[in-house]
DNA sequence: AAGAGCTTATAAAATTATTTTATATGTAAG
DNA sequence: CTTACATATAAAATAATTTTATAAGCTCTT
C-alpha cells in the first residue's frame, strides 16, 4: 500500500472524477482506478459508487468516514516533514500577530538576543486566526495569539499568558480625554471610531460591545496598521477602541477604561501543536516568554 | 513511500534493533535497513544513529519527533480499518462500565428493543478507563463513561450527560442508618468498608476523600461485582461508598448522603472520537440516551 | 438509432520499487 | 586474532504500480 493511494483518495473526494485526479497528479486515469480499487480491497468496503448514469460520483459511509481518516493522516505526514525540515535547519519559525509583536516583541527579542537565540528564530507576522490555521497545518511551531474566549482546538496546546481589558484610545485634545475613570460604552453613541481591522479579536470584541449596547458605532475608517491608527487618533479624527496591550508610548494619546460591566478581555497565549516535540530552543523561548509575562 | 515503512520506522524505535525489527516482521534485515533509508531520504534527516561502537540506537530530535507523527499516522489508519469492517456490518460497538450498566442499560436497552436497533449493537462491558482507551484505539465506537473530573482527550468528544454525588451505603439493621439526613466522612473512621475495585472514579473518589480527611478507612474488601457487593452490605459485614447511580432496588440497604462540603462528584459522560463520523445508527442511540437521561 | 464525447474499467506490457541473497564492514568480547 | 553480532551494500529476484491500449457504459446530438 502505497501512500500516494491516500492522496488520490483524498483528491478523488475533493474533485469527485478519476479523470480530473490523474490530470492533478500528471498520471494516467487507470491508476487512479487501481489506487482506489486497492484500497477497497484493502479495507473490504465500497468507498465510492461510479454513478455513471448521472455522471456523478457518489461517497459511501464508509468512504466518508475514511475520508476523514484519511486527511488526517495526510496532514500528519506534512506536518511530520515541514517540521523536521525546520529542524534540520535549527529554525524555530514563531508566530506573533502585530498587536501582540508591538506591544512585546522588543523586550522577547531583547532577552532572546542576550541568550543568542534570536539567529534561529524565524518571526512569522500574521493576524491571530491566520497564525492558528498555520500552526495547525505545521508551518510554524510556535505562536503567540491573541483571543477573547477559551476556546482551543484539540490538537493545540494553549498556555495563557495574561489577559487585559480593552480601552479607548484618544486623542489628549479629546473632550473624553478628561475622564480617566473611564466611560461607558453607550457614552460613545456619538463618537467616530476607527478601529483596527487585522485582528479577529479585536473586529469580535467591538462587535460584542455594540450588540450589548444595541447600537452600532460610526465606524469612519478601517485600518491594518496600527501606528497609522494612532497617528489618526492623535490627530483627533476618531478615537480607538484597543486592548491595554496595544498602549502605545507616546504622550498625545490617552486611554481611558470602558466601564460596562460585561466586557470582552484580550487573551494573550503561547500555543503549540499538542504533538510537537520541544527542542532545548523552543523550551528556552518558552522560558523567556513566560519570564516577561510573569515576572 | 509504502505504508510500510511507517511500521518498520515504529517498530525500530520501540525495539531498537534493526534485526529484530526485521525478524518481528518476518522480512530481511536489508529491508528494514533500506526502509529507514528511504525515510531518511524523504525527509531530509538523520532518524537514527547507529552506535555500534557501543551496540546501541539512538534516536535524534528529529528521529523523536517523527516517531510522534508515525505513531499518530498508524493509529489512524487501524482505527479507519477496524471502523470501516464495524460500519460494513453494520455493528456498533457500544462500551458501558458495569456501575452505569447496572442502574441505565435496562432503560436503554428497552429504548432501543422498540426501535429494532439492539441487533445492531453490541455491548462491551469495562471498566472506564479500558473504555477510554479502547475508543482511542478505534475498537469501540462509542461509550458511556464514568469519570470524577471533567478532563477531556483531545480527540475526544465529550457530553455530559448528568453528575450524581456519592453516597453511603449500609444494611438497614446499621445504626447509620437511622441518619437520614446523612454522615460527614470523618464519622466513618472506625467503620469496615468493602469497596468497589472496578471503577477508576470509585477508588479515586474513596481516595480524595480519605485524604481530605486525613485517615485510611478501614478497607476489609474489594470486589469487582457490584451485586456482591451489595449483598455483603446486606449482611452487615460492611459499608460501601458508591456513586448514587449505583443504588439498587430493594429494601434491606439503605444509602445516606455525605455531608462533606468538598466532594467528588461521579459524572456520566457519553463519548466517541471527534473524527468519528456518526452513521444514522448511532445518531439514533445518542437521541435515545439523550431522552432517557434529561427527559 | 447511430455516432460523438465523456467517464471509468480491464488486461497485458512496461516500469518502478522493494525485497532477498550474498557478502562486506565495523565493533566488542573471548 | 578469531568469533559473534549488528548493520550496510550491491546485484539479482521479486513484487507492485503505472502505462498503454482498448473496452464498456452512459448521455447527448443529429
Amino acid at each position: 500500500m502505497y501512500l500516494h493511494d491516500f492522496e488520490y483518495f483524498n483528491q478523488l473526494i475533493l474533485q469527485k472524477s478519476f479523470s480530473k485526479v490523474a490530470a492533478y497528479f500528471n498520471v494516467s486515469q487507470p491508476t487512479i482506478s487501481s489506487a482506489i480499487k486497492r484500497l477497497e480491497n484493502e479495507l473490504d468496503t465500497t468507498l465510492v459508487i461510479r454513478d455513471r448514469s448521472h455522471n456523478e460520483l457518489i461517497v459511501t459511509p464508509s468512504g466518508q468516514q475514511f475520508a476523514q481518516h484519511v486527511a488526517t493522516i495526510l496532514n500528519e505526514w506534512r506536518v511530520s516533514k515541514a517540521e523536521i525540515e525546520r529542524l534540520n535547519r535549527q529554525q524555530l519559525f514563531f508566530g506573533i500577530p502585530p498587536i501582540i509583536q508591538n506591544s512585546y516583541f522588543a523586550k522577547i527579542a531583547h532577552a532572546l538576543q542576550q541568550r543568542q537565540m534570536l539567529a534561529e528564530i524565524t518571526l512569522v507576522e500574521a493576524e491571530s486566526s491566520i497564525l492558528r490555521r498555520r500552526l495547525l497545518a505545521g508551518e510554524i511551531d510556535l505562536a503567540l495569539l491573541g483571543t477573547i474566549t477559551n476556546d482551543n482546538d484539540p490538537e493545540l496546546s494553549r498556555t495563557e499568558l495574561g489577559r487585559s481589558p480593552f480601552r479607548i484610545f484618544l486623542s489628549k485634545d479629546h473632550p473624553l480625554a478628561q475622564k480617566k475613570a473611564g466611560v461607558y460604552f453607550a457614552d460613545l453613541k456619538k463618537e467616530n471610531f476607527i478601529i483596527f481591522a487585522s485582528s479577529f479579536a479585536h473586529t469580535e470584541a467591538i462587535r460584542i460591545m455594540a450588540r450589548q449596547n444595541h447600537f452600532t458605532p460610526k465606524i469612519i475608517f478601517q485600518s491594518h496598521d496600527v501606528n497609522f491608527l494612532m497617528n489618526m487618533v492623535a490627530e483627533n479624527v476618531a478615537i480607538t477602541f484597543l486592548s491595554e496591550v496595544a498602549t502605545p508610548n507616546r504622550d498625545d494619546i490617552i486611554s481611558i477604561p470602558i466601564l460596562d460591566e460585561a466586557q470582552p478581555m484580550f487573551i494573550t497565549s503561547l500555543v503549540y501543536r499538542t504533538n510537537h516535540m520541544l527542542t532545548p530552543t523552543q523550551q528556552a523561548l518558552l522560558g523567556v516568554i513566560d519570564e516577561l509575562y510573569h515576572h
